[in-house]
DNA sequence: TAGCTTACGCTACGTAGCGTAGTGTAATAT
DNA sequence: ATATTACACTACGCTACGTAGCGTAAGCTA
């Protein structure tokens, strides 16, 4: 309690509330699962959460910063690092694991407001990079690397793209609403992904 | 010249000006490829097209769909319908035609932020299904029937997921940025889906 | 030709949300 | 005690939205 967490660099002055904090996050998260991202307004939320406008604005510069922290509060975790010894099982139960965070929910809507509010908020962008798209790939690579270690698939297999064809394949479901995401096609999407990094097909030809 | 489309709806009072309409278009198109989407306004379209505002209100309910509109103009009839006989090839050729014209251009820029736009304007989603993804994937449709006919892939095979591999795939890299769309990258993204594909391992499972 | 109807450009308006500034008070370190 | 920062509150100027009213223009119908 009022121990500076680096002695040396003590700020001086009034503290920011983290109680002020919570209520913003929350409000914010309420607000996002209630109407969505692009309903929800600065002011809103600072009503909702009971605090001055300039509170939300000291702490962050644009919606949809702020709107990544509220969702990251209720997304983190919710990814399993399945560890089966089978590469199509931990596939199909990672992508399953997803689907049914995301299929039908608030919390599948406001992952796609947020990817869409990237496409014109440079600071969101490199947020979301770096603290969802970085740390997922990072937990799916693992999957593949398993893969590889156990010789299940060649280790001059390209990963990034057998992720991306993992899970923007799922994405574009997702974003474009042309399709539903069945569990049939889960279940496809990774017996095709599979079938061909097993076959050497994601790894440079070799002449 | 004056003849009514279908005799009896004859529309009484000024008709609306063919040149208005072509300005508008012009107008928003412009400052799509200048500005970005999101920072296009109706006002600026409106002073940019020498027309007034209500008479891009008459034609158009959100800027999505206007944008939509302007996009199409310049946008339909840039992707090939290739058919060389061999899946590989043609699917090669028609994600290359796509990356060509997606890749650091303004056309990549407006069809990110188009699909972003769609997250949160329910009437542009719809619009955007029917008249682009839609036709888009009536054509790649084809490039997987004619593989289909020849005996490449088994005719029990999901076509749909297999075109949300190979797009889906791409548009994941477009939209999160996390990653280029090489050629490279081209060229393993289909290998992997028509190795998977050969296999049969989009059909079901043949117990 | 006269009359009806709709489109058009223009100006003006009310609304919403943005981001900031000013004020007085509260909380902490020196 | 004093300096410094956070806070709630109020107010402000700004931008863009979407609509309304006006006079004029451009077609049809009688």
């Amino acid at each position: 309690m009022g121990a500076p967490a680096i002695p040396g660099v003590m700020k001086r002055g009034r503290p920011r509330s983290e109680q002020v904090e919570r209520a913003i996050l929350r409000a914010a998260g309420d607000l996002l699962t209630e109407h969505g991202l692009a309903a929800m307004t600065i002011e809103d939320v600072a009503a909702r959460a009971g605090v001055a406008k300039t509170s939300i604005y000291r702490r962050w510069s644009t919606k949809g910063t702020l709107a990544l922290d509220a969702f990251l509060a209720d997304f983190l975790g919710s990814q399993p690092l399945p560890d089966t010894g089978n590469l199509e099982n931990d596939l199909t139960a990672a992508l399953r694991a997803w689907v049914r965070t995301v299929r039908g929910t608030p919390t599948g809507r406001a992952l796609a407001e947020l990817i869409a509010q990237a496409q014109s908020d440079p600071d969101l962008a490199v947020a979301w990079r770096e603290r969802v798209v970085g740390p997922a790939r990072a937990q799916h690579r693992k999957i593949l690397e398993h893969a590889v270690a156990r010789g299940e698939i060649p280790d001059t297999s390209d990963v990034e793209v057998l992720m991306d064809l993992l899970f923007g394949t799922a994405y574009h479901r997702l974003l474009q609403g042309h399709l539903p995401l069945t569990d049939r096609f889960v279940r496809r999407v990774v017996a095709v992904i599979v079938a061909g990094a097993k076959a050497g097909a994601a790894a440079p030809p070799t002449p």
